[in-house]
DNA sequence: GAGAAAACGAAAACGATTGTCAAAACTGGC
DNA sequence: GCCAGTTTTGACAATCGTTTTCGTTTTCTC
């Protein structure tokens, strides 16, 4: 539909990492572009409430975004140093979840799972 | 050491659930503590940092905090209506984890899982 | 007690995110 | 092609949690 939308998509897939909005806006802008930082925000609201991107939090509250391969229910495994993000997945980890939640009476038990590392390349690298 | 921090200390303790720093002021505050926000963020740090603490980021990035019991690492079951938390282990999850990293070529694995659901309470209140 | 160091708190600063609002781009009907 | 209405956009201001700054007060330490 709208343009600007696929523009963020397309940054977003440029990267194999989370990215934050603002460091999209700034990539963006740097090309040339002259799109605004609250269109990036709403396009980056549009496309995770579409489910067509996956959002997470760093420890300092930021929100950073991702556009997965994957259709189906994973995780990550972020490095911490460069962004760069494995999907992974945890069949085990998502049966430990429910049953831990049945086990205490709590239901419609969703989770949030993320690993991070160094990477091979910024282990090296430093 | 500090009186302060003990205050803090001592509020988090009054909860099963993970309070946000502004939400614990407002506590203080209104039991005729005349206790800053600063400090209590001061006194969140530094319990944070010497480990006493537990932290998390909520979904809108608020930085929530709980006293826990368990000295060990360990995971929450939140109930994401009234914030109630259980303390949960999963040494599958570590295994897991630390397995998916070595994978992939990450060191220095950490892990955030955390898991959330309706309590019990919860659940039939509504 | 005196003086140095640590802790406090009010207010200002900050940074990410959201809201506001007028201008620009797109619509379907003529 | 052109108009009225809707949608999208982007500059700017506002918000909100958190951190800094900076006097002031309290707490050691001798």
């Amino acid at each position: 539909m709208s343009t600007r939308r696929e523009t963020v998509r397309q940054a977003l897939n440029e990267s194999t990492g989370f990215r934050s909005a603002q460091d999209l806006y700034a990539d963006l802008r740097s090309e040339g572009s002259k799109i605004g930082l609250t269109t990036v925000y709403r396009a980056l609201q549009a496309l995770s409430d579409s489910g067509e991107i996956d959002v997470l939090r760093t420890d300092d509250g930021e929100a950073v975004y991702r556009a997965c391969i994957t259709d189906t229910h994973h995780h990550h495994l972020v490095c911490r140093t460069c962004g760069k993000a494995v999907e992974v997945e945890g069949p085990q980890v998502e049966r430990w979840a429910d049953a831990v939640g049945a086990q205490h009476g709590f239901t419609d038990i969703t989770h949030t799972v993320e690993v991070f590392g160094t990477c091979a390349a910024c282990a090296s690298g430093e």
